[in-house]
Order: C-alpha cells, then structure tokens, then sequence
DNA sequence: AAGAAAAATGCAATCGATTGCATGAATTAT
DNA sequence: ATAATTCATGCAATCGATTGCATTTTTCTT
C-alpha cells in the first residue's frame, strides 16, 4: 500500500515507451528532444507526481547546487544583511544556500568549512572569525579552486574575489568629523589587529589624527575582542588616563554602547563631556539615549556583490586569471553620541 | 598533471588488494573487519588523501545528514538563539544543519520548504511565517513521514512534535504585573490572529484583565504585524480613544519600542504616565531607556530540545506514535518600563 | 584431527540521473 | 526517387559507496 516508491525517469520512460535518456534530456529542456514528446513526458512526470532525485543527479555531475556561507554571527544586524542580500542572488540563480555561523571561534569555523568541502558545496563565502589567523581550511578550498569569496574579513594570504568596507575611509571620516566638532583628545576602542579591517579602521584613525596635527599617546588606544564587556573595560582603562579623552571612537558599536550606558550611570554626559562614535550601524544604535553616530555599511548590496562574483567563479572554473578586489563606500550617520547641538 | 583525480574506495581497495566492500566497512567502523585489517586501511586512506564522497553515499542510503531549519528572521535574537540550540544538539549528532529565513513571507516560505524537500534534507525544525494559512508545504514533509518539528509558531492541523513558549502564561503574567501595579486601563497591542501563539498571547490578557474585574473594550486592542511602523500606528490610534490607556502590552519588543519612542517624543512619561512592557527579550531592550520589560524566552533551550525530538523522529522512522507537545516557562523581566519605582 | 561454529572478507547488484556515441526516422536536395 | 543531411531517440557505461548474501579463513569443540 504505502510502498512510497518514488517514481523515476525510467517508470516515466517504461509508461511512454520511451527511452530514459530521453526523459531527462525532455525533463532538462534539451533542444535535442522534439517539442511535441517533451511535452508528453512533462505531462506524465506532473501527472505521476515525479519528483527528480537531487541527490542522483548532484552524485553524477558533481554539482550540489549549494553555495555555504560562514560568518561570525548570523545575529549581528551587518552580517543577517550581507546573507540577506546573498540569498537574494543566489535563489534567483538557482541555488541553495546553506549558512553557518563560527561564533568568532576559530575551531568551529575550521570544522564548519571541513563539513561544507566534504559536503562539497560549489563554492564558499565566508567571513573569517576573530580568531583566524591560520588558513588550512580556505586553502583546502583555494588550492582545489573550488569558488572561494571573502567579505569583510578578507584574508591576504589567499587568493580570490574579495569584498570589503572602505574601513579605513569609514574611521578617517569618522575621526575627522568628531574633529570637527572640536574634540581635541579622542581615544580609540579597537578590535583584534590580526583581522585587517580593523588595522585598516586604527590607521584611518590614526591618519586623520596626524593630519590635524593631534596627537596620540598608546594610552589612548585599546584593543580588544569588542564585546560589552570589553567595552566596559576599555572606557575604565581610558577614565584611568591622566589626560582624560574628551571622544571615543569605538571600532563597532556594541562597544559604544558600553561606553554610553558606562557613561550614563557615571553621570558624564555624552555628547557634551566626551563624544562617542561607533561602528556598523546596528539597530539598537539607533534607539539608544543619546542615540549613537556611526558608520553605516552597505551589508545587502556586498552581500548581493558576494554571490555573483561566486557563482561568476562557478560558472568560469578554471579560467579566472583575475580576481576583483572591491572596496564598498560607508556612510556617517551623524546622531545624538557625537553632535554638539543633539538634534530630537 | 592536475588530473585531481579524487582517491576512491576502489583505489583504496587496489593498493592494499583487498576488496571494496572491505574497504567501505573498515571506514566505517563495522566490527565485521578484523582490527588489523582496519587500521591498514586508514593507514593507507589517510596517506592517499582520501575523502568520502558523500553524495554518493548520500544517494545510496538516502540520508543527506543534513538538517532543514527555517525561521522567519534569523535578524532576530530570539530566532537566532533557537539555531544556536540547534546547531549545539546537531553537530554533536554529526548533522549539517541549513538555514533558511522566510522573511515572513508565505511564498517564500512554501520555496524554501520545496527546495529542502527536493534536497532530502533528512528532517525539518520550523517556525511559520506570520502570513502562513496553508500547509501544503508542510504536509509535503508530514504526509511521507519526513520528521518535522515546529517550533514557537505551531501548526495545529498537522500532528508531529511542538514545542512552545508558554504564550497565554507569559502574557497573564505581564498582564497581572501591570495590574498589580495599580494600572486599570490596560491596552494591548498585538499580532495576526492566525497564528496561535498571538492568539494565545491574547488570551492570557483578557483572561488576567477578567480575574481582575476589568474591563476591556475592544478599541483597546489593536492587532497588527507588529513592526516598528506598525507599534507607531498603533499606540497613536490607541492615544485617540476616549479613555486613554494606562498601560500598554505589547506582543513583541519591536512595538514596545515603538511605543517608548513615540512617547519620549511627545512628552509623555513612561512609566509614571503610562507603562509599557514588550514580549521576547530583543537585546535592544535592555538598553534603550527607559528599558523595557518584557518576557524572557528560553530559545537556546528550545532549539536544543527541537533538533532533539527531531533527531530522535529520524532515528526512530515509522516507529513514533506518539508526539510530544512541549511548552517552554518563560520568564517576566521588570525593567523601567514598568516599575512604578524605576530601578537603575 | 575432524567437524562445527564464528569471524573475516569478497562478489555483485544497486541507488537514479547523465551523457558520449550509435542508430533510426524524417526531411531536404539533386 | 535516391542519396545526403538533419533531427530524434536509444544504448549502455558511469559516478562511488553500500549491503545482502556467498565464500573463505580462522577459531573452537569434542
């Protein structure tokens, strides 16, 4: 009764009378097959309820059809648009993206891209975890030219289409609007300098400080791995210093949250005794007292980016000379944290 | 040169002039193959580089060890702790897990679940779309006995494992903490009626509301989608009636906030003038100001208690009988919003 | 030592779709 | 009308791992 038996090319080919490779190829719209027996066999397939057997077909031809995504935290507000903005891509290209995320733990992103090269997913995007700084696990799929995009967190090392944020531009202006308003000693929060965004964030800083001639004792700069915690910390280091800062620029913006809620209950007002910028656009950023300036990254459109330069790899294996290096413009969204007349 | 040609059980089986089946059985640990024999062959594997493919095996047992889940928003931290849960239980089973986000759109969703369909995956973990009415796609997992299992947005009409948040509890409980703070007109904002946990979610206010002798006319319940747009659409048309509520529940922390911010803007004290509390403990709650109370939701557990019950379906298939209907405690967290005596 | 039982290994079919090559059918050119 | 093309279809091998059953080898009994 229940014998669940799956109908195949050759049940639809054994009805027609017909051979299986021609029920593929009609299946497949081969101009090979004739119009009129295409449609007989599309017919059929409908009407016994044929369903292909993906796993048959990927075994044979060695496609998946799968794209893996690996990023640090798919909780974060950035890296849910860049997979927004993959998946945009990828499902109008036909395929099935699978997505993972490391947790900013080196161990879990190695035995997550172990898992999707086994898997073998016909390419990967990924940013790298806090922690990376070896690459096994990319070359295992650099050296088998098997797709291969970083966004982000690129890795220098390693060959392939890459996408960033304009980081250092993002700090520099950053830095120089806060300038701007006159701040004179401005501190900085940043992240782990294995990870070359956030080098490139800490040199755009350091730019604009030497360019207005401020200076910049290493008493003023904190790195860390930028969790609330960390942040905390960081504005306590810094309110230690003999010269006080009278701005922060902290490399993301849960980290600026930190120093304004530190603030907040230390009676220090923000923005008028220190001002405080972030990093990333988060939506709490927005809805936050005193709401907090940051730089705004283009999360859906790099993700958009990411996929198509992907699957352009798929689509040319083997006959891709030349990788793109694309740097995506941020933007400054000047809030209440680090403007002198707080606009409501 | 580069003929990549990828090491096979076969060549395995060649170099050591044993046979395949040998092979394949000492991989996998089968006690049949003599520990000697074993250990020469992954011996050798290991120096030939070998890697199982696993779309072969895939096709032939017809087992992908792979893990559907689909979320409505995997933006949101509810969700996004649910797939951590998720991924803790399945990885330590040796499962792939894939995620996918509806973005609570009914058609996407219905995608989504036909790709994984047609991709095998070995089982589903779901939380419907807010729009979802139709199961058609659900009952193409349930009909062939694919293991399913819902998650906080239920589907009544198909019988398979479901695990919930306490809604009616965790809304009661709000409500009563409301009224025992002295509130009398209490407004509710809340979410689509088709799905259950909205419904219930409702019910546990008028259920508190009655046992406390209040009354609630129907202007002072507004249900929507509950969006940022939404929430401010909402409390404004509440603001209009004749008697003005006191107290706003609101069905998720999205409105809450729509709720503070509209009232910051407009001069009206929260809590003192009206109190608010949300539902799902959004990080952003904690720390707008005033902050929100709400209710805690136990994600993490509940994905780790979903990818069990599934995985539990996929190794007992055809055997289960009986499902289990689990309702998760949820948690009331009094924050600003609420507290008459605000604690800081 | 011979037979029985247990342990280890091998044989060969199988999963379902794809595809290079061969063959048959229909169409066109001469 | 016949040969030459073009168009449609079929044959059969193939992808790599798994597994029921058969066979061989080893170990144990008595």
């Amino acid at each position: 009764m229940s014998k669940q038996a799956e109908t195949t090319i050759h049940d639809i080919a054994r009805a027609l009378n017909i051979s299986a490779s021609t029920v593929s190829r009609a299946l497949k719209d081969n101009p090979l097959i004739s119009e009129a027996t295409r449609n007989r066999i599309k017919t059929a397939a409908t009407e016994m309820g044929y369903r292909p057997n993906i796993l048959a077909a990927s075994f044979r031809t060695k496609r998946t059809n799968t794209i893996g995504v690996i990023v640090p935290l798919i909780n974060r507000h950035f890296f849910s648009s860049v997979i927004s903005g993959i998946e945009d891509i990828a499902y109008k290209e036909g395929y099935t993206v699978s997505i993972s995320q490391s947790n900013d733990n080196f161990e879990k992103e190695s035995k997550i891209a172990h898992t999707l090269f086994t898997n073998r997913v016909d390419g990967l995007i990924i940013s790298i975890s806090m922690e990376t700084n070896r690459f096994d696990h990319m070359k295992l799929f650099s050296d088998r030219k098997i797709p291969l995009v970083f966004f982000d967190r690129v890795v220098d090392e390693i060959e392939t289409d890459k996408i960033e944020v304009d980081d250092f531009k993002g700090a520099y202006v950053v830095t120089k609007h806060m300038i701007g308003q006159g701040r004179k000693r401005i501190a900085m929060i940043g992240g782990p300098l294995n990870l070359k965004s956030y080098q490139k964030r800490q040199a755009g800083y350091l730019q604009a400080l030497k360019e207005a001639g401020l200076d910049h004792d290493k008493s003023m700069i904190i790195n860390n791995r930028l969790t609330r915690e960390d942040g905390t910390q960081a504005v306590k280091t810094l309110m230690k210093n003999d010269t006080l800062p009278d701005a922060i620029f902290c490399a993301n913006d849960t980290t600026a949250l930190s120093a304004i809620i530190y603030f907040k209950e230390n009676q220090i007002k923000v923005p008028e005794d220190i001002a405080i910028v972030g990093f990333s656009n988060e939506p709490f950023s927005e809805v936050v007292t005193p709401s907090i300036s940051t730089i705004k990254q283009p999360g859906f459109e790099m993700g958009q980016k990411a996929a198509e330069l992907l699957i352009r790899q798929i689509n040319n294996k083997e006959k891709i000379d030349k990788f793109e290096a694309i740097k995506m413009p941020t933007e400054l969204i000047i809030r209440e944290s680090s403007s002198i007349k707080p606009r409501v």
